[in-house]
DNA sequence: TTGAAAGCGCTAACAT
DNA sequence: ATGTTAGCGCTTTCAA
C-alpha cells in the first residue's frame, strides 16, 4: 500500500496526497478530508524509509552503551527515548558488551542507517577510536566516559571529581583514617576523575597519599570482590573505602561479609550509583547517585537542538548535572 | 559520498561497484580489489536507507517493552540484540511506559520504519489492541504477556502456571498453612496464569480455596507494599505468600519489616524473578527466575527464521523455556 | 489548488 | 566481466 494507491483511488496525484498528509503546501479543505478518510480506510502507513531517502534525514538517533542491563544505562536510554519521542525521532539502541570492537561495528551500522546524531558511552580508549567519532559530521554526545580532550566535544555528565571528593571528605569528617579506594579502569575518565577527587580530599585534609591504598578495578562485581578480599587479608587494612561504582561495591561488601567483618565498624564503604531500589539491601550503601534519566534526556536534547538549528554545530555543550548523595549505614 | 562517486573515481559503473561490495554477481578480481581500496580510502559508507528502499527490506526488528529499566526487559533486549547482531539486523527498541497508547504509537512508528519483524510485551488488553498485531503481515512474537487466544500467535515464555504451582507446592511441603498470593493484574496473562498455578497446587493438596487470601496487585513496588501492609493488619493473616513478581515482593518485604514482623517465621514469601544480583538482599527471596536473555534471543531467532524462509509464516512457534528455581531464606 | 516530473542512493534485470 | 537502465516510495520544485 503506497501513496500512489491512495492517489489513484481518489483520482488525485501523489503530490497532492503527500501534501495533504504532511501539511506542507496548500491543499483544498475537501480534498484533505477525502485523503485523510481514504488513508484511514485503507489503513495506509507511510514508508519512512522512502521518506528518509528523499529527505536525506532518517530522523533517528543512535545510542551505544556498554551494557544495557546495567540500570545506569537502561535509565539513560529511557531518558533519551523520552526526548526522542517528543520530537518524533526514533532511538536506535546498541550494546557494545564492553567491547571496543563491537562498539566500532555498532557505530558503522548506525552510520549506515543514517542516524542524525549519536550518544555514546565509549569503551574505546585508543585515541584513534575516539577520533573516529570526531570525524563524523553529525552531532555526537559523550556520556559516562569522556575522551581525553573532552573540551572539544559535547558531553553530559556529573562532576565526577567533585563527587568523589565529597564522599571522601565526608569519610574524613566522620573520623576514618587510612581511607583507600577501589577505582574504575584508569583508562576511563570516570575512573580517573573519581580517583582525582579522592586525592583532592586527602590533600585538602593534609593527609599524605598512600599508593598502597589505591586499587584499580574494572567496574565489575568480581573485581570489587577480589580486591576487597585481598586488601582485607593484610594486617594494615584501611578503615574506609571509596568504591567507584555499584557493582564493585556489591562485590566488595560480599567479600567483607564472607571474611566475617562488619560494616562500618571494621571497614566503612561509600560508592557511586549504589542506590537501593529494593529497600532490602544491607548494609545500605552511602552513595553518590547520578541523575541517569536526565543524562539521557539532555544528551538527546543537545542533538535535537543542533539538528533543528537551535544550536550551532560548532558550539560545544558540556552539561554538568548535580548528583544526589544518599546516606547509608555503610559509613 | 555515494556509490557513484566511487564508480566515477574508478571509471566503473555503479552496478559494478555495488556488486564488488555486496559480493552478488561476478566481478573481476582486480576490479574488486580496486573498489575495496577506493572505498576504504574514501571512507565510504553505504546508505542503508537507500538500500532498504530498493530491497524493500530494512533489516531491522522492533521490540516494544513496558519498561526498559526493569532488569527483566533489559536482559530480554540484550538477548534479542545478540541474535540480531549475528544476522546483521538492527534492533529498534521502544518503551511503552506501561501505556497502551504509547505502545500503539510505538507500533505505528516501527511499522513506518518498515521493521521486518516485531517482538512485543504488550500491555494492551483490549482484544482490539492485540488484534492490531495480528493484522500485520510481518512476524510478531509475543513475550511476557500473551493475548488471550495465544494459541494462534508466536510466543516465547516460561510455563507460568507450572512455575507458580511449583512454588506453592513447595510452600505446602514446607508445612505452611493459609497460603495466600499477590497476583499481577488479572488482565495480563502472566498475572492470570500464576494465579492458576497457585490454585492448582492448592487443589492438588486438597486445600480449599479462600478468596480472602488472593490479592490483585499491579506488578509495582507500591502495590506489593500496600497489599502486604493491609493483609498483615488482619488478625487472620496468612502464613505464606506467593508474590507474582520482583517489584511487588520488594514492596511486600519492606512492609513486613516495617510492621516489625519476621520472614519466614511470621510470614514466608516466594516470588517470581526476584533474583539477587547484589548478594546483599536480605532476606534472600525464594524465586522462580525466567531465562530472560534466552527469551529475547529466541524471540529474535523465530523472526529471523521466518524472514529467511527457514520457517513458514503460518507455522506457529510457542516456545516454552525452563525457569530456574533459586532457593532463599524467605521460606 | 493541483499535477507532472525529477531525483534521493541503491540494486538487479537485462544487455553487451 | 561490466555497463545501462529502471525503479523502490516518497517529497518538492516547477508549471498549469
Amino acid at each position: 500500500m503506497k501513496l500512489e494507491d491512495i492517489a489513484k483511488k481518489l483520482g488525485l496525484s501523489t503530490s497532492t496526497v503527500s501534501r495533504a498528509l504532511s501539511g506542507n503546501g496548500r491543499v483544498g479543505e475537501k480534498t484533505r478530508k477525502r485523503v485523510l478518510e481514504a488513508v484511514k480506510e485503507a489503513d495506509y502507513t507511510v514508508n519512512a524509509v522512502a521518506r528518509s531517502l528523499r529527505l536525506r534525514d532518517a530522523k533517528n538517533i543512535g545510542i551505544i552503551v556498554p551494557d544495557i542491563t546495567n540500570s545506569f544505562f537502561a535509565s539513560v536510554i529511557k531518558g533519551a527515548q523520552g526526548a526522542c519521542r517528543e520530537n518524533s525521532y526514533t532511538l536506535m539502541v546498541c550494546n557494545s558488551d564492553e567491547s571496543a570492537e563491537i562498539e566500532e561495528e555498532a557505530l558503522r551500522t548506525l552510520l549506515e542507517k543514517q542516524v542524525s546524531g549519536l550518544i555514546v558511552a565509549t569503551v574505546s580508549n585508543r585515541p584513534e577510536g575516539v577520533l573516529s567519532y570526531r570525524r563524523l559530521n553529525i552531532p555526537v554526545v559523550f556520556i559516562d566516559n569522556m575522551p581525553t580532550e573532552f573540551d572539544v566535544v559535547d558531553s553530559v555528565s556529573i562532576d565526577n571529581r567533585a563527587a568523589a571528593c565529597r564522599l571522601t571528605r565526608e569519610m574524613i569528617a566522620r573520623g576514618y583514617g587510612r581511607i583507600g579506594t577501589i577505582t574504575g579502569p584508569l583508562t576511563q575518565s570516570s575512573g580517573r576523575l573519581r580517583l582525582r577527587g579522592y586525592e583532592d580530599a586527602l590533600e585538602d585534609a593534609h593527609i599524605a597519599r598512600d599508593a598502597a591504598l589505591v586499587f584499580e578495578g574494572d567496574f565489575r562485581f568480581s573485581s570489587g570482590y577480589a580486591l576487597m578480599r585481598s586488601l582485607l587479608a593484610r594486617q594494615d587494612r584501611p578503615e574506609a573505602m571509596l568504591i567507584a561504582n555499584n557493582y564493585m561495591a556489591y562485590g566488595a561488601l560480599n567479600a567483607v561479609r564472607e571474611m566475617g567483618l562488619r560494616v562500618p565498624e571494621d571497614i566503612a564503604v561509600a560508592a557511586f550509583d549504589a542506590e537501593d531500589h529494593t529497600g532490602l539491601i544491607s548494609p545500605l550503601i552511602a552513595s553518590i547517585n547520578q541523575p541517569t534519566f536526565e543524562i539521557g534526556f539532555q544528551s538527546a536534547e543537545i542533538i535535537l537542538q543542533k539538528l533543528s538549528g537551535r544550536s550551532q554545530p560548532t558550539e560545544h555543550h558540556r552539561i554538568v548535572l548535580e548528583p544526589t548523595l544518599s546516606d547509608g549505614n555503610s559509613w
